[in-house]
RNA sequence: GGAGAGAUGGGUGAGUGGCUGAAACCACUGGUUUGCUAAACCAGCGUACUCUAAAAAGGGUACCGGGGGUUCGAAUCCCCCUCUCUCCGCCA
């Protein structure tokens, strides 16, 4: 969320901004500066009565230190109104610190300048185009036809066992599935990112810090018997991991790097589009995540764009960034990139990677700060991530992109992975 | 799952109702001393909200695992929860 002296300070800036998230903020903020104002005014009045207390109890316990029970007596009668006072006023400011929060937490990020106005895929920017198109054979086969032939993807298997979307990987396709997080590792340590293995189930505190709760509720799988969320991203653990954290200036940037399975109910947002692998209740995914000083964050992003541009470009798929306007922004982003390969099978193009800065919107919910030597004041870090990558997908452009009369050729840098060249 | 013990500032750890936002030590930062290093000595050293000033400085309030309660007053007493440790049970 954004912080409230940004919005006392920037409020006609932010409503201007956020046009270009089809959002109208104004009667919102608003809302916020009054409740603001009324916060203040009412905790000022609570503290200064809060004070007065202060001073009278210490003052009895002089009285009683020397022997003045009778006096002691008459300052406590004078603390009984006061103190109804402060209960009074404590109540009210729950109450409007629990609207305030309310009222915080309903508005997005706004948009960097970059960012173009547009209400769907169609608005959003390509800036880059890479990789070749590859020579198909006649008839391609879309990947679960392919994964179906060679027994490498059991889809009705994972129905068996679970349901829909939860598909069973067999013989050089779990290799294959291995191989690639392994790579993905591998490439994500050499571009200096360091390596973490978190849990994949989190608690309340975690989802809501990062912004799953209370919005997303319906995305996440809950453990109710225990108040467990199973994480839709790896995002959620490894963000977490500086919840409430002051970090020295020159720790930053951190860069981890997680793989972890990812689950998402998907709910309502299944069709005929989403065959196969296109789509998946339970994926693996590799994800970086940076905590970066504010000054140099979108730094950052350029190394994170240019990190997963080389995942792809090793990879021989045919790749595409775009920039996504500010309708298809995330409610928490300030600047996000698509990276999309082609499907020759299934002409089309599939995300395999977002990668985000939120700027300092997800730290100042997650209150993680930074101390810069000689200064005072702890100011909040911009947080960043992006897939690199997702896997289903990248293996269903891989198998669908690479299948010849005979088989599934395997990338060239993944065979020392696989250790097989072709299924 | 059962029984017991515990949770205090970056760390160790004192503190069982007012003189404690919190001793002491260590770490850290600045200074003095010094040819350099080390040592010694002095000083500083939490977070959030807020007020005055709006740079610097100062004042108020809250926070001793989390939440609630008793009291004029709670780190300290009571209740609930969470976590950690030890023992027992179970187990990959």
């Amino acid at each position: 969320m954004l912080t409230l002296n940004f919005i006392r300070e920037n409020k006609d800036l932010i409503i201007e901004r956020l046009k270009v998230k089809n959002f109208d903020a104004g009667q919102t903020l608003d809302n916020i500066i009054e409740l603001d104002n009324k916060r203040r005014e009412t905790q000022q009045k609570a503290d200064s009565l809060q004070a007065e207390m202060n001073s009278i109890s210490k003052e009895i316990g002089h009285l009683f230190s020397q022997g003045l029970r009778d006096e002691a007596d008459a300052a406590k009668k004078k603390t009984w109104e006061i103190k109804e006072k402060i209960k009074k006023l404590s109540i009210s400011l729950t109450s409007i610190e629990k609207k305030l929060n309310q009222e915080l937490l309903a508005v997005p990020n706004i948009p960097n300048e970059l960012v173009t106005p547009g209400r769907s895929e169609e608005d959003n920017v390509k800036v880059k185009e890479g990789g070749k198109l590859p020579e198909m054979v006649n008839n391609p086969m879309p990947h679960w036809e392919l994964a179906k032939k060679f027994d490498i993807i059991d889809f009705e298997l994972g129905t068996k066992l679970t349901g829909a979307g939860f598909p069973v990987y067999k013989g050089k396709g779990a290799k294959l599935q291995r191989a690639l997080i392994n790579f993905f590792l591998d490439e994500g340590e050499a571009s200096g990112f360091s390596e973490v293995l978190p849990p994949v189930i989190v608690n309340e505190d975690s989802s809501f810090a990062t912004g799953q709760l209370p919005d997303k509720e319906g995305m996440m799988y809950h453990v109710p018997i225990d108040n467990y969320y199973l994480i839709p991203t790896a995002e959620v653990p490894v963000t977490n991991i500086y919840r409430n954290v002051i970090l020295d200036a020159d720790r930053l940037p951190i860069k981890n790097i997680a793989y972890t399975p990812c689950f998402r109910r998907e709910a309502g947002s299944w069709g005929a589009h989403v065959r196969g692998l296109n789509r998946l209740h339970q994926f693996d995914k590799v994800e970086i995540v940076v905590i970066a000083h504010p000054d140099k964050s979108y730094e950052a992003l350029d190394m994170m764009l240019n990190h997963v541009e080389g995942l792809v470009d090793k990879l021989d798929l045919p790749y595409r960034i775009m920039r996504l306007c500010g309708g298809e922004l995330s409610f928490t982003s300030a600047l996000t990139y698509d990276f999309e390969v082609f499907s020759a099978a299934q002409q089309q193009w599939l995300e395999v990677s977002s990668v985000s800065n939120f700027e300092s919107f997800q730290s100042n919910r997650l209150k993680c700060r930074f101390r810069e030597k000689g200064e005072k004041q702890n100011k909040l870090v911009h947080t960043l991530n992006g897939s690199a990558l997702a896997l289903p997908r990248i293996m269903a452009a891989i198998i669908e992109n690479n299948q010849t009369p005979d088989g599934i050729k395997i990338p060239e840098a993944l065979v020392k992975y696989t250790g097989f060249k072709s299924i």
